[in-house]
DNA sequence: TCTATTCTACGGAATCTTCCGTAGCCATCG
DNA sequence: CGATGGCTACGGAAGATTCCGTAGAATAGA
């Protein structure tokens, strides 16, 4: 099927697009975290690898370019954790839930949103 | 922290070191699909690897490796699921979980199944 | 015993990924 | 006009990953 990989480095420059929605090579590699810092170019052979793949656009601004998405986050993630299930928690979709909700940090909140979410699932179907 | 980070062919490894609980080179070569044909040779590279750094460990058994995992699945699938909530879905557990939920081949019983694992975590902290 | 089979260790080729320097283009400013 | 600064293209080095062949040890079978 669609086999969405990033390796690590490009995740994150998708991330940041994801994040942004679009942006110029500056604009990623100011959004890069503490101690990630790269050279202007290696940003930008990022996003032209990313390109090549498929993956990003870009357009004329002024005289740089701006980049964007050609995939949308949900697509990627929803590729990524069919991809987690089935090599990690063997294609146990309650497994890899119940790590999720393991999670210490989950706020009362979260929790709450996400049974209203399966209480709507269960509801449509029956 | 822990960066918990599988390239794709050794995690297609450690999957069936997973799922299997332990295995020789040639179980795990004989586990993996079809169309992934590796030589013999290819296989046991790919586990010297993963015992080099750290994520694997062998005992003799008759004059051959049995080789087991020595880090859980569920802690494997923690860390990526974090590094998938992170990256693709900008921190937000919700977002990750209604694109789980928005799977159509779910089926009500996975569904009742993870109301209940959420059931049972609201319950115990309020 | 000796021959074939079944292992692991080792090393290396090919490819992918990451990272950056240099060159060249173009706009802006003095 | 000439210099500067910001931008992309290009190329390549270094490291990581994938893949496998060969060598040699050990076992099993004839």
């Amino acid at each position: 099927m669609s086999d969405i990989y990033f390796p690590p480095r490009e995740l994150a420059v998708m991330s940041i697009l994801w994040r942004l929605g679009s942006a110029t090579v500056s604009d990623v590699r100011d959004a890069l975290e503490e101690g990630e810092e790269l050279a202007y170019t290696s940003v930008l052979s990022a996003l032209q690898t990313l390109e090549e793949k498929g993956f990003v656009r870009h357009e004329a601004e002024g005289r740089a370019y701006r980049y964007f998405p050609t995939i949308e986050a949900e697509r990627a993630g929803g590729s990524a954790l069919a991809r987690v299930r089935d090599a990690i928690f063997n294609g146990s979709v309650e497994r890899m839930f119940a790590q999720m909700v393991a999670d210490k940090k989950l706020s009362r909140k979260e929790l709450q949103t996400m049974r209203e979410l399966i209480a709507k699932r269960l509801g449509e179907k029956p």
